[in-house]
DNA sequence: ATTTCATGTAATATCATAAGTTACATGAAA
DNA sequence: TTTCATGTAACTTATGATATTACATGAAAT
């Protein structure tokens, strides 16, 4: 099963922002997340329409947060990204005529709708702003965001 | 995000086996699940190497099962299938060097295994014969699998 | 002005995987 | 020895996330 990792994405560069002091550009967003400027652009693009960040073109320009994180759950996220499949199986038939079937999706359906209960409320519970402060947590003392323009991937934030 | 429907069709043709007083062949058993006999063998290959069904060739040959279904619960068949994934989102990265998307990981990644937690605990809760008591139930009195080799789809069973 | 840099977005290609199909071998009963 | 059924490998199809290409738009630097 090919998981999407779209929220895990954006959460990523969320908080990469979010210690950036200026506009950070889709291309060095993309290297952190290690994919395709475009594909940033497509996905940060869905939560400005929501007006969960900003984006500004041309010298100087780029992404923005406009939210205080500490306002911003990943269940917000979750549901910016037009809330995507949780469950990875489904029922083969999703209103079957046939009377066995219908009472093994009950079944199942129940199991998948507590399922994902517990996921959103999870979600609900963690801010945006909790998870910047756990990072802040595992860095060195007055480590601070030196250069936005870092090369390979998350730069200084990398382990290695 | 494509889902895995074999949970679903295995208990599902597993109950129609249950129902029967005799071997069903695959190409019965597909005609209900919609699908093709070879699908059948397939999923039903594994459940017979741990001993849930058994199979005969040849005329009068077919599938049976092979445990009472009191003893059998969802979660034993879910493990069959070799524990299909449960959870259709997933990290960009197991193993991040940035220490921001480690801090992403952890979080969602607890959610995760609490919804996948809850999914199993269901699962264990329920055996295939309180969902064959559950479709009993919604059927008419005395109303026996007459002719395991009905045409269209689950034949009597239908709602049609 | 015009060059450079950045977003905006449509169109297309790639990749992974569940599901479906074909083909043929094996074995049991009529 | 024919028919019926499973056993299984190999291949094809369908789907959806992700990646890429191409080009338009707009803002700042020169």
């Amino acid at each position: 099963m090919k998981r999407d990792s779209r929220l895990s994405g954006v959460l990523h560069i969320l908080l990469h922002m979010s210690r950036a002091d200026g506009p950070v550009t889709s291309d060095a967003l993309s290297r952190m997340m290690q994919t395709n400027p475009v594909v940033v652009r497509r996905i940060l693009s869905g939560l400005r329409k929501q007006g969960f960040v900003v984006s500004e073109k041309g010298h100087g320009g780029g992404w923005r947060l406009a939210r205080d994180l500490r306002t911003v759950t990943l269940h917000d996220i979750y549901v910016a990204l037009d809330r995507p499949a949780i469950i990875a199986m489904g029922n083969r038939s999703e209103s079957p005529d046939c009377l066995v079937e219908q009472a093994v999706n009950t079944a199942m359906d129940q199991a998948f709708q507590d399922a994902e209960a517990v996921l959103l409320a999870r979600f609900r519970e963690v801010t945006l702003a909790e998870l910047s402060e756990d990072v802040r947590q595992h860095l060195p003392d007055h480590h601070l965001y030196r250069d936005k323009e870092q090369i390979h991937g998350c730069g200084e934030y990398d382990d290695v």
